[in-house]
DNA sequence: ATTCCATGATCAG
DNA sequence: TGATCCTGGAATC
């Protein structure tokens, strides 16, 4: 499930149902059980995403550069959550059944529960810590007041094909497997082309694009890519059988005919994984 | 019952 | 590039 769109949405779901309140934290699979015990009974202050990365506050608001410095005891924590690629967050309505084996973190409050299973990443962070994360993410178009510059510039100074650029979390953070494969399908940008060779226009489109899309993927909790003139209903094909999720162009439609060309979509291996691709739609500079 | 695979990322060599 | 970590559902034996 996890793009970024699937974390700012978790983000706005433990806002909306722990944020303002104490917390009661545990960790039943044993793992986090430390880390649980230190912000069990604290007050969750915020949530916040950047890319694929979600961030729960708990303890003292976060002191900003106008305020007095903290006195003592509790500093405001983080507990820094990533999914990686099989992890999942599932929330349920109090009362809470007894957790199974496998939850990293069950946090819960008078009306909701919510349980963490196999992330790649569940600790207690400090502030400087959570900044230096940060630090090492690129712009995510989901982030208010993110933009694409920042990205653009590494972009067009590299050799490495824009599909591989699109995944790498240092230049742009939040596109995943999906997006990349359909934000280029949409923009008919052949995945092997090199970052250099993209125009600033192309790179502009494609951000303002993944804007559009990753707020409809938040919205909907889905990632859904393709254009009304070219869904099921308007061209009278049928729809998507698998229930990945939203109507697609390309991605895991190895070997099935494109939706607008008809030609085959096709399918390799690209930075450690699986690329789909219209070459009909996204022809290379040489074809 | 077992293997395979997945919308991720890091580390060694 | 390959091994590794994390889990669960689908495919395969």
């Amino acid at each position: 499930m996890p793009e970024g769109h699937t974390i700012h949405r978790l983000a706005l779901d433990h806002r909306s149902r722990f944020e303002g309140g104490p917390v009661r934290a545990s960790s039943p699979q044993g793992k986090f059980a430390g880390g649980a015990a230190l912000v069990d009974g604290q007050v969750m202050t915020t949530a916040e995403a950047h890319g694929k990365h979600l961030f729960l506050g708990f303890g003292l608001p976060p002191a900003t550069s106008d305020d007095p410095p903290q006195s003592t005891g509790d500093a405001h924590r983080w507990v820094h959550i990533h999914l990686g690629l099989f992890g999942k967050l599932g929330f349920g309505t109090a009362p809470a059944p007894p957790p199974t084996d496998t939850v990293r973190l069950r946090l819960a409050n008078a009306s909701a529960y919510a349980d963490l299973r196999g992330p790649t990443t569940c600790a207690l962070i400090t502030e400087d810590e959570k900044d230096a994360i940060h630090d090492r993410l690129g712009p995510d178009p989901l982030r208010p007041g993110d933009d694409g510059t920042r990205a653009w510039q590494r972009i067009s100074r590299s050799r490495t094909t824009i599909a591989a650029l699109l995944l790498d979390q240092k230049i742009i953070a939040g596109v995943g497997n999906v997006y990349r494969a359909e934000v280029l399908f949409r923009h008919r940008i052949d995945p092997y082309r090199p970052g250099r060779d993209l125009t600033r226009t192309e790179w502009d489109a494609i951000w303002a694009d993944l804007v559009f899309l990753m707020a409809e993927g938040v919205r909907h909790n889905r990632i859904d890519t393709v254009r009304p003139e070219h869904l099921p209903e308007a061209m009278g094909r049928p729809p998507r059988v698998d229930d990945h999720g939203g109507e697609v162009y390309v991605y895991r439609r190895a070997h099935l005919g494109c939706h607008i060309c008809g030609g085959e979509i096709r399918t390799a291996g690209l930075a450690a994984r699986n690329l789909f691709w219209c070459p009909g739609c996204q022809p290379s500079a040489g074809g």
